[in-house]
DNA sequence: TGAAATTAAGTTGTGTACAATATGTTGGCG
DNA sequence: CGCCAACATATTGTACACAACTTAATTTCA
């Protein structure tokens, strides 16, 4: 695949070079995708008796560090827009998990509060990431460097989005 | 964070071991979610020209490699069921890139062919790739090595699906 | 051969995602 | 003070994703 490099050559091959990026197997973007959809698909059965989403899993981690917050905070930490939490945040206070307000000082601001029971949750939940981490089957420094080689790859991602 | 490690604190950090994967910033699977979502949307003003979604670009590269492929072949190359791409099969033909037609010899599949738009549209999308690969900016040897990982990641989800 | 199991695709219902827009609130600033 | 730009959230519309179910065709095998 790599002989053949001559500088004669390698002009000649440009569009080849080009396509053999088209080819599935090769982009790294497909794997993202679907390394992601098989994330969420593993985490929905240890979710689903606690009658959670991922999403929404996702949304009561910021809220189980840090409570009474604002949707626009929540969006910031999980790159969410209002679009897509406020009907996800409607669904967990229908649950009674959580309570929507408007924000006494600032009335354009909508807070989010646990409940008891959104607090208890946090116990019936700790075993979760535990057992996805059995699945992954990767070491913690494993981990910590596929962690880091997304940082970069969404920081460039952001960067060059400004344009 | 990893001091104190003699063995009489070790069992007492139980507890505070497990929470803290709990925390969105250790979590693996927040970041792939995320790096995904990233990616489908440095995509889409890309493949807007064109007239695709990034999932209709995904099946068009499973159709530009082999074409007059059913239903199922697509979803098994890029893990959708039908449920997904009955609806966005019918969206390519209804842009007239491709053609649904009955299997003349089984009739319970459904056999997708290119039009000459679909297979034209190959060349404008030729520079997709590439460019997306200069927003990634990593090199072929680290692509190569995150997508192994990637990889590996996905066999070890898939195994331990089957218990 | 013919009923039952299997298979392939489509449909329905729920839940994200996000662009674009709407609505109400607040903070300037002339 | 009053107007207006900026802001926070909600709503609307489009497009996945997938579970569960339906429909129709094929295969299996008693």
């Amino acid at each position: 695949m790599e002989r053949h490099k001559d500088k004669k050559k390698k002009e000649k091959e440009n569009e080849a070079d080009t396509s053999k990026w088209l080819l599935l197997d090769n982009q790294l973007c497909f794997r993202l995708y679907s390394a992601s959809k098989a994330l969420t698909s593993a985490y929905d059965p240890m979710l689903k008796p606690l009658d959670l989403t991922y999403p929404q899993y996702l949304a009561m981690m910021v809220l189980w560090e840090k409570d009474d917050i604002s949707v626009g905070e929540i969006g910031e930490r999980l790159n969410l827009d209002s679009g897509t939490l406020s009907p996800l945040l409607k669904k967990l206070e229908a649950k009674n998990i959580l309570v929507r307000a408007r924000s006494a000082t600032d009335e354009r601001m909508v807070t989010i509060k646990l409940t008891t029971k959104g607090h208890d949750l946090k116990k019936k939940v700790l075993k979760v990431p535990t057992q996805m981490i059995c699945r992954i089957d990767l070491n913690e420094k494993e981990i910590a460097d596929l962690s880091k080689r997304l940082d970069f790859l969404m920081s460039n991602l952001v960067k060059t989005a400004e344009d």
